[in-house]
DNA sequence: CCTCTGGCAAACAATATTGCTTACAACTCA
DNA sequence: TGAGTTGTAAGCAATATTGTTTGCCAGAGG
């Protein structure tokens, strides 16, 4: 059976007017996590344009778009990030990462802030975030290290 | 002089159509993002409003939907995770933050995955997205810990 | 009391996004 | 060669979102 037939939806309705949307929606529509999940399940996309009643293209497309609007919500919360720490350390390449904690806590004294992570904190995060920056000891690439009041922490090659 | 006078933009009009929005927008429109960094500058509604040639009202709602845009990049990025996450761990109340990277990597190793992350990448990781989740070395609610293959970790209360 | 501040509702025009179709192109594997 | 796979472009109808206005309401502080 296929699944269309329980979404009984007319053309080009993506969401459901009824419910407010109270607070707790996200970029992904109903159509485009379907289609995820499958994917994620190994399934093509001529299975899942069965399943779900509609055209191989259109499950592309669909993918496309979810795949857009992950892109999306990451560069958001980069951009968030990025006007909102007020910590960022300008770190140029060869720099030696156990140097980068003390930039960063530097930078941190100077605006007498105390930032809630210590310096193996930083090491782990930043190697987590961007290990592809990184090679041994050294640093790549010039990148730019920011970090909120809160601790978050986010790595972005420079003239990003 | 008016901020709005360099941004002679029509009713309605928020986006370049020349640009073909080659792949690196996010969800935060140009005048959003003016009023979230005035904000950030301490700024009141009223003086931002007069800067950018508007009605106090009007930043209001710019400074809210820009928040409910962030908030919108937030879940999805955790909606994202929770779909593609081959490793979920059910983390009862009360159990103790030193037995949760065994419990990681008995669910890693049931599905013969190798993960790139060491148990002190997980604590570290843990007590730093939901400090408060913890305490002292009880986990206070219900949670479950997701984990992807690339290594990213996501905590999340049970049931939300 | 008044003022400054901020949240929020309803409404509107303009623009953006979505799901969908049809059609064409490119790739891999047998 | 042919079949299975995927990407993508153009276009359409329906819905969503945005910037804006006007107006009302609430707390904080003088």
């Amino acid at each position: 059976m296929a699944l269309s037939s329980m979404n009984p939806r007319k053309y080009g309705m993506n969401r459901d007017p009824d419910e407010p949307e109270e607070g707790g929606d996200s970029l992904l529509t109903d159509r485009q996590l379907q289609v995820l999940k499958l994917r994620l399940q190994g399934r093509s996309q001529q299975e899942i344009a069965d399943l779900l009643g509609t055209t191989r293209s259109n499950v592309s497309i669909l993918e496309k778009r979810a795949h857009q609007n992950i892109g999306r919500a990451e560069r958001t919360l980069q951009q968030w990030m990025m006007i909102r720490a007020p910590v960022s350390v300008h770190v140029p390449a060869g720099t030696d990462v156990f140097d980068l904690p003390q930039m960063v806590f530097s930078v941190a004294d100077q605006k007498s802030m105390q930032l809630p992570v210590t310096a193996m904190d930083i090491l782990v995060l930043l190697r987590r975030k961007a290990p592809h920056l990184f090679r041994k000891r050294a640093i790549l690439k010039d990148v730019d290290v920011y970090v909120t009041e809160e601790g978050e922490l986010l790595v972005m090659e420079s003239g990003l």
